[in-house]
RNA sequence: GGCGGCGUCGCCAAGUGGUAAGGCAGAGGACUGCAAAUCCUCCAUCGCCGGUUCGACUCCGGCCGCCGCCUCCA
């Protein structure tokens, strides 16, 4: 029962132990909000939504921090060149993104710091760094945090501070004591945004404003600390160097790192120059494939991008909710009532998700369980039992797609305004009598008069409309139990 | 150069000391006025070479190939 879960730092599996029972202390390092975020940004979204609603799921009360970093040298550079303030790049990638990752049905938040309302506690951080001689300042206005003072370094990414010294760069602008040291505080250029401190004016580093994010939103010790695998150095190993120097106490119990999309089996990034923005994929498919495909793979191993993988997760995905709707459709005709979860398939999925949260497996259980149905809804002549059965696959089928965040309504925005018009001249044409001018009500009447067609042997007309309904993208199934519609 | 990961059916992708989930694609059959869907059946011995073991895809060693981090980056 208990929830095994891939921690970075021991590289291993390890049992989920919150710091208080039953209360989950998570953070997600969100997005710099500086661009349209591409779809490898929207894994690390996407595949830690599904685990807050698994921790959720299984009976934690889960408080989920994800901030958003809106001042940075990347969001300064984009404002020189749109000719903007940066506040005014920030604001519009703010919204973008929250517009997005709910489109792909990523629930927002508890809380969504930003960084440029956090400056005070930032400056006390540094404060309290350089009172234990863990920082200091530089007669520009920099403030640097002193590696090599702070022990354990390095544990977190694995690596030793002798291996990195021979690597690292030395910028010779910088007043380093040491090449390793990392800026916690920077001394502002002249048109830059800036904030007063005791160093004079500047901003923060980058690092320093998730600690100071999760200290005032969180608490000093966390239980998970998430983020791409290429955050593990420096970013994380710095934020843990900062908090543990800081307050002297452990920082994340558990860090846990998505891995990479890839393009053409290269990482994806905007440095590379190959990333799709997120823009770019939904002009293809849709979000609940997008949603899927980012499901599609266990969250720490790399996971392809093509146009081909996409097109194959859509037909699987197809199959999925042709299960759910036709199902649906069958119990209506049928007249059964809704059903309920049945505990061994949902037992089956937590078994898949309670081992590091694996969604690929989840996502075998939900296809194992289709199948099921599939064969239950099969069945020619149902008995009561067999109707309370189908009834009850379809509920665990529904309960078991919305833990994983694959909601079918994804898909339908705006769906629903208005009825095509060419839809009800066509049912006028042939002799149709809805009885009101609702989507549902038309095909009903279409259906009925189709079904009248049959009878009489009519195929020419029962034809006519199937094939007039194709065009206008609707499938019409005749099963043992009457006709039903859904959208091709 | 240092550190780490990966290599499973045509493709995608789980798994792991006792003879390999799931999806896509494919083959055959059933159902069917048409169509779609669905159902049934079939479809891998796990990069290569050694070793440990009663038994390895799973552990150890070597080799080959691919990728990531070490610089902003999910």
């Amino acid at each position: 029962m208990t929830i095994r879960i891939h921690s970075t730092a021991s590289r291993g599996k390890v049992d989920f132990e919150p710091l208080e029972p039953g209360r989950v202390l998570f953070y997600n390092c969100g997005p710099t909000v500086y661009d349209h975020f591409h779809i490898g940004n929207a894994r690390n979204f996407v595949v830690m939504d599904v685990i807050r609603r698994h921790l959720r799921h299984r009976g934690f009360d889960v408080r989920f921090v994800q901030n958003i970093t809106d001042i940075d040298d990347k969001i300064i550079n984009r404002a020189r060149e749109e000719g903007k303030t940066p506040q005014e790049i920030a604001q519009t990638y703010t919204e973008y993104y929250f517009n997005r990752s709910g489109l792909l049905g990523v629930e927002p938040a508890d809380v969504h710091p930003r960084a440029t309302e956090h400056i005070p506690q930032i400056i006390g951080l540094v404060e309290r760094l350089i009172e234990r001689d863990l920082a200091y300042s530089t007669p520009s206005g920099d403030v640097y945090f002193r590696v090599r003072e702070f022990k354990p370094y390095g544990e977190l990414s694995g690596r030793n501070i002798d291996d990195l010294r021979e690597g690292a760069r030395v910028d010779p602008s910088e007043e380093k004591e040491d090449p390793l040291d990392f800026a916690l505080w920077k001394a502002s250029k002249p048109g830059e945004p800036q904030w007063d401190s005791p160093w004079g004016p500047g901003r923060p580093g980058w690092h320093i404003e998730c600690t100071a994010m999760i200290h005032t939103h969180l608490g000093e010790t966390i239980d998970i600390h998430a983020g791409g695998s290429d955050l593990i150095f420096p970013h994380h190993e710095n934020e843990r160097a900062q908090s543990m120097g800081a307050t002297g106490q452990e920082y994340v119990r558990h860090w846990i790192h998505n891995g990479f999309l890839n393009i053409e089996g290269e990482k994806m990034s905007k440095s590379l120059g190959n990333f799709r923005t997120i823009e770019d994929v939904l002009a293809e498919f849709s979000p609940l494939t997008v949603r899927f495909f980012l499901l599609s793979a266990h969250y720490r191993n790399p996971l392809d991008f093509s146009r081909e993988n996409l097109a194959a997760a859509a037909t699987a995905l197809r199959r999925l909710t042709d299960c759910l709707t036709e199902t649906a459709n069958t119990l209506r005709l049928l007249g059964v009532e809704d059903g309920s979860p049945e505990a061994e398939w949902i037992a089956k999925y937590d078994e898949a998700m309670d081992d590091d949260f694996n969604s690929q497996r989840a996502i075998g259980v939900i296809f194992e369980l289709v199948a099921d149905v599939n064969e239950r809804r099969a069945k020619r002549d149902p008995d009561d039992s067999d109707r309370a059965s189908l009834a009850n696959g379809l509920a665990t089928l529904r309960t078991l797609c919305d833990l994983l965040g694959l909601d079918p309504a994804l898909d339908q925005r705006g769906d629903s305004s208005g009825v095509n018009p060419e839809l009800a001249a066509f049912a006028e044409e042939i002799g149709a009598t809805p009885s009101e001018q609702t989507e549902e009500a038309i095909l009903q009447s279409l259906i009925e008069r189709r079904a009248a067609a049959r009878k009489e042997r009519d195929f020419a007309t029962a034809d006519a409309v199937r094939g007039r309904l194709g065009e206008m993208g609707y499938i019409l199934q005749d099963t043992a139990h009457g006709t039903t519609w859904k959208r091709g």
